[in-house]
RNA sequence: GCCGGUGUGGCGAAAUGGCAGACGCACAGGACUUAAAAUCCUGGGAGGAUAACACCUCGUGUCGGUUCGAGUCCGACCACCGGCACCA
């Protein structure tokens, strides 16, 4: 792989902190209560809880392929900050675990006949020595896995809070279903439970799902991407089935709001305010010209109104069938009446288009999405502005699941509405006037009405309002908010998942008790999904029959259900009567001066920003109002790390042969190397490619801090020795002795300028999570420290203390020998940089004439403006630019430059 | 189309409006070595100028602006990356 010559016995060096770590539980975290040995490193520095750091990783699916190293790229991130803020002297949780259902397990068994457990038992093994082995500091006492009965009781737990409560409206929030009132026509239980069942969070529904053919299950709308599933790229369909939804829309308001309240990245928040999509505007009823039905459509343009020439409905829209006339109006255009084939009557035409329509794909209505289609149904519409009978049509360009899933069509200020008039020869009346004085036909912008009655010569926006007055006034419409947010399909045909805690009766559904929990899904060996789409859990028909002739549920939920809310569990993993215990809950999710509300650092990747990140949010709003947490979000602040590209710059991929695989590269540069090249490759949001060679460098300066400490003898012995008994090695290691120029001596003054200098500049750099520029101050150090005669003992015990974060092996063996203590780093001070030692008397200014650099002078730090700006015109260089010109200005900027201002 | 991000040496990058290119990679030269590797030292944006220095001009995607001074702030544009996309 490369030529490097060995630097250091990384290879015995690092295994030997990590399984002492290990035994020590160095990094447990420690909850309200519990009993912290005295013999912990821990107690030897708090006699008390300190204030509490939350920092986590996004928990990895362990997939088969094993590592890769973009998963440590965060996780290296993270490991740095919780190293460096429990040397600052905070409680620091920071753990791992697996969020092991999913899709890939299942088919590899459906593949291999091998049950999912069993690999992802594997795949967790692997997946945990691989981390393990580049030292991060995670609190393995609270490893959690999605799928293991004990933690899965608790996501079906969580369920049936969802199942058993309801939202109120008036107290916009989430509250227990008995709470619910019921209108006066509602008495008889049957009614109550219908009426409850409509309103649960958790609810069943019938309604067009986005199912998956090739994966047999169906998939919510944030896992299909262009028509295609997003595990797999396999070609999704509109079906309607009878599935479990989870009231998500009830909660748009607020995951839109309390947006505001995080620090997460801008793009990120866009991202999920687009999936919210909110929309205001109105909604106008239009009576049908001859008959009793009133349509109501949605606008975020009421003050477009009385251009409204046309109306669409959606083909599924279900007013369509009553309002076909039997016979087509007179004197209208052929086109009008669809396809050649069927245009005998309106209801021919209807029945063709919706055919056609049913039959594209997804993916076909978005790339066809240019060329518009319809068909007229014969039925008109009043305009309630102005009377005017308008056309009713139905086409795919309006969706059945958006607004109102019917539109009133203002073909001069709607681009879409415009294609569609353009096509069928509807009339285009302008209603708005652009202001930049262009022609408004197309014009979809804020202007002046026109042509509007009252509302002409109004701007738009007191157009909106006057409007909307006048629609309620007559009863016509209102004003209304629309969300793009769908609600969350929540059940898979799914084997690999959890079962729900469901039973169905006579054809409802019931909740099982909490006593029933851990409900197991059966133990099957054909996983296979069904083409029917009906779940393959209900193979297992002694599972499933219940003796009292109930049917258990078999669906099951989808992955997201764990990792919806392990971020939770890790306050108390191992609490077995409740998800969280209320003193862990209130001790590491409340905020203070120190530390924010909730998860005080997440990082992750975007790939989640629609799918977990919003569902996580949900969920813990509902667990926030049923008083089960105490924060409105569950994570304050979030980073997200950039991709790391293949060598080649592409991204990484089996078929391109570019993945870097993490074993390899520990092998040969050790795990402090590969996290250190991890963080120097650039700033942590960044798209980046990979390099081995930068490897290499920042290896050689492991390499060179390593031969600063040690005696260059003692190493060359060490080497010898090794080749000739390597099983020898720790014993060998122990061999290895100090340089000889560490000494117990006082720093001198530029010393200690040098070591206070990297200490700000490490702080501020992981405070600021810059970690590239925190390694690149260590290297300055450490170039600096080869240059020095004696190496006071005292300045090179604080360079291992800013080293131990980023690479805490090295820094730990270096520590011991230097020390002779084989107490660990981790809960040692974190040096304090005092800026009394950065004064210099004398600095270097520069002197610019015109911005333009000339010449360098050296004055004393407090020396008076007058004084600098003779020194400064002092200077022959200064003269050779400005002699004979008028000098207009000098700004003297204290310790930083000078510049000279002259005429021309 | 809409939203967000990014453009700086051969490469990864750094720079509270104040000496552009820290740190590292790659490269070149030197020391050590029989030799190589490793290590240590030195050099380096481009162009010009010089015996050599000194020095000069240009330079942070493009064009313009604000400022004593702009990679950084403002305006317009271009390119690439990511997300959304018939959402009325």
């Amino acid at each position: 792989m490369s030529s490097v010559r060995k630097q250091y016995p990384f290879d015995l060096i690092e295994p030997k902190w990590q399984a002492k770590w290990e035994q020590e539980q160095t990094f447990r975290a420690w909850n309200p209560g519990e009993k912290i040995p005295a013999n912990h490193p821990f107690s030897r520095r708090h006699s008390t809880l300190p204030p509490k750091y939350y920092i986590l990783d996004m928990f990895p699916y362990p997939s088969g392929a094993g590592l890769h190293v973009g998963h440590p790229e965060g996780y290296t991130a993270t490991d740095i900050i919780a190293r460096y803020k429990r040397a600052v002297g905070f409680n620091v949780l920071h753990p791992m675990g697996w969020d092991a259902f999913g899709l890939p397990a299942e088919q590899y068994a459906i593949k291999t006949g091998q049950h999912p457990r069993k690999t992802t038992e594997q795949n967790i093994a692997t997946f945990k020595r691989q981390i393990q082995s580049l030292g991060f500091s995670y609190d393995w006492s609270r490893e959690v896995d999605t799928t293991d009965p004990e933690y899965f009781r608790w996501s079906q737990w969580i369920f049936l809070k969802l199942y058993n409560s309801w939202f109120n409206p008036k107290s916009n929030k989430a509250e227990p279903i008995e709470t619910l009132s019921y209108p006066a026509d509602i008495t008889t239980p049957e009614q109550k439970k219908a009426w409850q069942d409509a309103r649960r969070l958790a609810f069943v529904a019938e309604t067009p799902v986005n199912w998956c053919p090739e994966l047999g299950t169906v998939l919510a709308n944030e896992e299909v991407i262009d028509g295609k599933s997003e595990v797999g790229g396999f070609q999704v369909v509109r079906k309607p089935m009878r599935q479990w939804m989870l009231r998500i829309t009830a909660y748009a308001e607020r995951l839109l709001q309390d947006l505001d309240s995080i620090d997460w990245p801008d793009s990120l928040k866009e991202m999920q305010r687009n999936w919210i999509g909110r929309s205001e505007g109105a909604e106008v009823l239009f009576k049908v010209a001859s008959g009793s039905e009133t349509i109501k459509v949605f606008t975020t343009r009421p003050d477009t109104l009385y251009g409204a020439t046309y109306m669409v409905l959606s083909p599924e829209h279900p007013l369509v069938d009553q309002l076909l006339t039997a016979q087509w109006p007179a004197n209208i255009p052929e086109k009008w009446k669809g396809s050649a084939e069927s245009r005998a009557t309106p209801a021919d035409a209807v029945r063709a288009y919706r055919e056609h329509a049913s039959s594209k794909s997804d993916l076909e209505r978005t790339e066809l999405a240019k060329e518009k289609s319809g068909v007229f149904i014969g039925a008109y519409a009043i305009n309630p502005v102005n009377k005017e009978p308008i056309p009713i049509w139905i086409a795919d360009y309006v969706l059945a699941s958006y607004g109102t899933g019917a539109i009133m069509a203002v073909p001069a200020h709607d681009s879409r509405d415009f294609e569609f008039a353009q096509k069928f020869g509807l009339p285009i009346r302008i209603v708005v006037e652009d202001p930049s004085g262009k022609d408004s036909a197309g014009f979809t912008g804020e202007g002046i009405s026109v042509n509007s009655g009252p509302l002409t010569g109004l701007k738009t926006a007191e157009a909106k309002k006057k409007i909307t007055a006048w629609l309620e006034e007559h009863g016509v419409g209102r004003k209304t908010i629309n969300y793009k947010i769908r609600d969350w399909l929540f059940s898979r045909q799914r084997y690999w998942g959890e079962p729900f805690p469901i039973i169905w009766r006579n054809g409802q559904h019931e909740a099982l008790p909490e006593s029933a929990l851990p409900v197991r899904p059966p133990d099957l060996t054909d996983f296979k999904p069904t083409p029917s789409g009906e779940p393959p859990l209900a193979r297992a028909t002694d599972w499933m029959n219940l003796p009292d002739g109930a049917v258990r549920e078999t669906n099951t939920m989808p992955q997201w259900a764990g990792s919806c809310w392990y971020y939770l569990r890790y306050l108390d993993a191992r609490n077995h009567d409740a998800f969280v215990g209320t003193a862990a809950e209130k001790y590491w999710m409340t905020g203070s001066s120190h530390s924010a509300p909730g998860v005080d650092l997440y990082v992750g990747g975007t790939e989640h920003a629609v799918l977990h990140l919003l569902y996580s949010r949900f969920w813990h709003k509902v667990l926030f109002d049923l008083g089960h947490v105490s924060t409105a979000e569950p994570f304050y602040k979030l980073v997200n790390q950039g991709l790391i590209l293949g060598e080649d710059g592409q991204k990484m991929s089996k078929s391109r042969g570019n993945v870097v695989n993490p074993d390899d590269i520990l092998k040969e540069f050790g795990a402090d190397a590969f996290r250190l090249y991890e963080m120097f490759m650039g700033p942590l949001e960044m798209v980046k490619p990979w390099n081995t060679k930068g490897v290499e460098g920042v290896y050689r300066f492991l390499g060179r801090v390593w031969r600063l400490f040690v005696e260059e003898k003692s190493e060359v012995d060490f080497e010898q020795s090794i080749t000739l008994s390597p099983g020898k090695g720790s014993e060998l290691l122990e061999k290895i002795s100090l340089n000889p120029k560490i000494q117990e001596i006082e720093p001198t003054p530029a010393q200690l300028r040098t070591l206070h200098a990297t200490i700000k500049k490490v702080t501020e750099d992981i405070e600021g999570i810059r970690l590239n520029t925190a390694i690149s101050a260590l290297m300055v150090f450490v170039n600096e420290a080869m240059t020095w005669e004696k190496l006071p003992k005292s300045v090179m015990a604080d360079f291992l203390k800013l080293l131990q974060p980023l690479a805490p092996h090295i820094a730990e063996e270096l520590h011991e020998k230097l020390t002779g203590s084989s107490e660990t780093l981790a809960y040692l001070d974190w040096p304090k940089f005092d800026p009394a030692l950065l004064v210099e008397n004398e600095i270097e200014l520069p002197v610019q004439v015109n911005g333009k650099v000339r010449d360098v002078i050296r004055v004393p730090v407090d020396a008076p403006t007058q004084e600098i700006e003779k020194q400064a015109l002092a200077s022959e260089k200064v003269q050779a630019f400005i002699a004979g010109k008028e000098v207009k200005k000098i700004i003297v900027v204290p310790k930083r430059v000078v510049n000279i201002a002259v005429a021309g």
